[in-house]
DNA sequence: CGTCAGCACTAATGCGCTTTAGGGACGCGT
DNA sequence: ACGCGTCCCTAAAGCGCATTAGTGCTGACG
């Protein structure tokens, strides 16, 4: 695995510019012939190097940097030679050498801490990912991806990536009640952008944000707010909501906003049950709210897949949707337009929530100071599984 | 951003080790402060180097390399101590630095050349991530993400990685008729793995193997053929196949073994389009399959959201699922199981197979010679939503 | 008692790039 | 004619690690 490409300490290559001055330079210096042209055997193409760009273009190496990174330092005579010797060449910049060098990896990270399982089941990441892919790939950026099973062993991850000197930045998602992370990212200096991050008015006992941590907010409360008000508008008084992971900031906010909405607006009873956002324990949570007592008349679900699955439960029972209940599903999908009936839903553009929380993290990088940017209310899609309930 | 993190030339370090045996060394030489603790402002931990163990292990660094390389050239009583210093400190090799002087990258590249939208939807690609991630994280080899429009971005991407040196190896997914990828890896001498690449005995035209390249093959003939036997003996005989994007080779294969297992069963009336894997035209190409001449009595799906798209179809067309339409998926998903009736669904384990490639090219980085491994074929779910067709 | 092998370890080099410290050549002012 | 500043450009150092070429030192062997 470890073969020695080295040339012996002889076959150092002492070839040397001897002419002077741009113009009169030898701008294709005798080279030898590629090693591949040699040995007849396929090598792999050798990436070219700035030596190879210095010697083509018969300016040093500090020349042909400063040329490249736009530097002073050259002329623009100069400076278009070796650009035009580089594109010629196909060469790229090393991203290890320019780590090494302090420029940073290029790199930011993402950790998504879920079970493998339940990863399938929310389309939210994949589209997350890809609306911040559309802002790093413009800006050369990479993405290192990581799943892990928990809390501990994302910490590990940023520990690790930190040490290696892998990733310039994170993105850090599914914010948590008592989150380690930001204090930890903190203390290694890593930005970071938080997604989903803490409702400013809501819990004020976060202190003041840290300096390299920006936060992309969502209002989880007026999104909420809409939910409930489009329910009792027509005329639901009893709501079940069947929440997310407990530990999550978000499921937290969502429970308070629609208890505090539900008072406002008169209903009677609302109650939140949480669940790992999986189809059996959202099915499951549907199965014990309708057979309880005071059966609700509608259902407020966290996640796309377990409205479909709390419909299918309802369904099963005899009861028709939206007649006998309405159901809402806390994130639009093609899951919530492909079943029948079609699924009200809330639409949050998770794409778009990527590329900002991508931009903010670009400008983090960039030396601009940590901030909180709130990402506009979802908006609720009302299509045929919400109707006035037929049983007051 | 910028900074000078420099010390002049002068500033050098030049504190030697007089002390000469592992035995009376001085374990812990004056160290100076860290920075930190000299400025009072908090200043991101820095991050220790081979220098700093060697420093305080009292050896020098090339004899720290060997001790943490498991390499032959130190006592053991020195490497342990070695070893003690640096979990202390906290050591981590820079990938960078590593990088640089030959090891790789140690890290693995993946792109997805889907639309954004279509992402979402396929619930198989973040299993498949998860699973090979499974098998990377233990290598502690890093997985760069990327999400590209097309073909030529990908072969784009590819080449830049080859050049900047960001990647050992990638993983190919989504394989295609005439596909460039694998000539493209071949020349640039990037060791790859195919998923879900060639039928061997049915793409007979494709020449041998290219060195680097592995491919993980899934018997699409033989899953095919499961569908088609259980359709066949429910008694169905007139069958549409609603099948994903055209230019992909399983698309191709699935619809070859769709015919050929139609023909040997004698099935009357079979016949495949082909869609874009939305929801969407699903539905679309339902309604026409069954608003045409010869209806179908089953329809076969080649993903889940389609599947589930098609039957709410049925259902708005007053047909009920399985009793005049049986309905499968290929490719099972809690979606297959929340929907009422719950669908047949051809269970593929994304996960496994994710963890299947993600070996073969850790082979392959580790020297393996390029070889085919076939996944296990696929196992067809029964469920509700196939039954005997109600009219011939 | 000289010699040579073998061991434990150090010095030095290179990977590809950035950056700092010069170093000639030229122009301008006195 | 000399000093001085500018402009272009080169030399050299350093980032953190792996690796190769030594370098003393010990012990065994003749």
């Amino acid at each position: 695995m470890r073969a020695s490409r080295r040339p012996g300490p002889g076959a150092h290559d002492v070839t040397r510019t001897i002419l002077r001055g741009p113009t009169i330079a030898a701008h294709e210096p005798p080279v030898e012939p590629p090693p591949a042209a040699r040995t007849g055997r396929r090598v792999p193409a050798r990436r070219p190097t700035m030596k190879d760009i210095a010697r083509r273009a018969g300016v040093s190496e500090s020349a042909v940097s400063f040329a490249l990174n736009d530097r002073p330092g050259v002329s623009e005579t100069t400076r278009s030679r070796v650009r035009r010797v580089a594109d010629q060449l196909g060469w790229r910049a090393s991203t290890a050498a320019r780590a090494l060098s302090g420029e940073g990896a290029a790199t930011v990270g993402l950790v998504l801490a879920r079970p493998a399982s339940s990863l399938g089941i929310e389309s939210f990441f994949l589209q997350l990912v890809s609306g911040i892919q559309e802002v790093l790939s413009e800006r050369h950026l990479g993405l290192l991806f990581r799943v892990v099973a928990g809390a501990e062993e994302e910490c590990a991850v940023y520990r690790r990536w930190w040490a290696e000197q892998r990733v310039d930045g994170v993105i850090v998602v599914d914010p948590r009640i008592g989150d380690p992370r930001p204090a930890l990212l903190d203390s290694l200096g890593l930005p970071a952008v938080v997604v989903g991050g803490r409702e400013v008015d809501r819990e004020p006992q976060e202190p003041v944000p840290y300096p390299v941590i920006s936060t992309v907010r969502v209002d989880d409360a007026a999104a909420m707010g809409a939910i409930v008000e489009h329910l009792a508008g027509l005329g639901h008084r009893r709501v079940v909501h069947v929440a997310g992971l407990a530990g999550l900031a978000h499921t937290t906010r969502r429970v308070a906003s629609l208890r505090a909405g539900a008072a406002s607006l008169g209903m009677s009873a609302v109650r939140s049950v949480t669940t790992d956002y999986s189809e059996g324990q959202g099915a499951e949570a549907t199965r014990l709210a309708l057979a309880g007592p005071e059966p609700p008349t509608a259902i407020i679900y966290d996640n796309d897949v377990m409205a479909v699955a709390g419909a299918g439960v309802a369904l099963g029972m005899g009861l028709s949707v939206p007649r006998d209940l309405s159901v809402v599903a806390w994130e639009d999908s093609a899951l919530c337009r492909a079943t029948h009936p079609r699924l009200t839903a809330l639409d949050r553009d998770a794409t778009a929530f990527g590329r900002r929380a991508a931009e903010e993290l670009v400008g983090l990088l960039g030396g601009r100071p940590a901030r909180d940017v709130a990402q506009p209310t979802p908006e609720l899609v009302v299509r045929d599984s919400t109707a006035p309930p037929l049983r007051g």
